[in-house]
DNA sequence: GCCCAGGAGCCCG
DNA sequence: CGGGCTCATGGG
């Protein structure tokens, strides 16, 4: 287990884009009649279309609003929580403003969190107000993403999401997937901060929009489906380099100092 | 019923 | 600065 081979970050890059392919993040709600709920993003693999494209202020706020909802939950069920709002045509700043935050939580309930997120999204639109869109676009990509952060519901992964996603700006967006991954295949400690972890992708990955968006999207296509929670070791492509491959159908914990903690509880 | 999902804020030592 | 808690729906 121990003397599998490193990988490097631009190695895994070229595998797992060799095995999934261009993701297209990030998914846009699409109303078109012929689509149905079954058919969208969430369902068919998360990216019906290429979305590396210049966005217009439209679809950036249809993103920044998915950033929100997608925080902590399945995109499944924030895709529910968009569907909702495209449906009574509410995805934008003058519907959402007169909303009250009752009406607010109510609609976006499928996302979870609904009553914390609703206030985050007040909270953003009232950001947006002193700042439109059009004068974000041409902020500096370190002052755009420090004045995302000060905005209360809004952390890194939120801010990264939106400098990435929507204003199409080179940084690597970290997530929960990341570290599960990166700490299984043995490139970082466990207990990496969020900062540490991006910082490795910064100084080994030049910064280009196209592979940041399509590196993190990669991660979590692989982190769904194959490096889940549940691993499937046995048909991942990356085994040979993994510290941590589990064997299927293993009943008993590898550890069992950290279960105690839960099963007490 | 339990576990998990593209986090963030707050409190506490 | 790190760890634990809270927020909550929906699918497996």
């Amino acid at each position: 287990m121990k003397n599998s081979a490193k990988i490097s970050l631009h190695s895994l890059y070229d595998k797992l884009y060799k095995n999934y392919g261009s993701q297209g993040w990030w998914p846009l709600v699409d109303l078109k009649p012929e689509i149905n709920p079954t058919q969208r993003g969430s369902y068919t693999g998360y990216h019906p279309g290429n979305n590396n494209y210049p966005k217009n202020e439209d679809q950036i706020f249809e993103i920044i609003i998915g950033t929100i909802l997608a925080q902590n939950t399945s995109w499944v069920n924030a895709e529910k929580a968009l569907w909702n709002l495209a449906q009574e045509n509410l995805i934008s700043e003058n519907k959402l403003n007169k909303l009250d935050l009752d009406e607010l939580a109510q609609i976006i309930r499928p996302s979870g969190f609904f009553n914390q997120k609703a206030i985050k999204i007040q909270n953003m639109l009232q950001f947006l107000q002193k700042n439109p869109i059009s004068s974000l676009k041409k902020l500096e990509i370190n002052v755009l993403r420090q004045n995302l952060l000060d905005i209360k519901g809004v952390g890194p992964e939120t801010a990264d999401s939106i400098v990435l996603y929507a204003f199409n700006k080179p940084i690597f967006v970290n997530d929960a997937y990341t570290k599960r991954l990166l700490s299984r295949i043995g490139l970082i400690p466990e207990k990496s901060t969020y900062d540490f972890i991006q910082n490795l992708f910064h100084s080994q990955i030049n910064a280009n929009f196209v592979v940041y968006n399509e590196y993190h999207a990669l991660i979590v296509q692989h982190c769904v489906y194959v490096c889940s929670s549940k691993p499937k070791c046995s048909m991942c492509f990356l085994n040979q380099y993994c510290q941590k491959i589990i064997p299927i159908k293993s009943k008993k914990k590898a550890k069992k100092s950290k279960s105690i903690n839960k099963t007490n509880k």
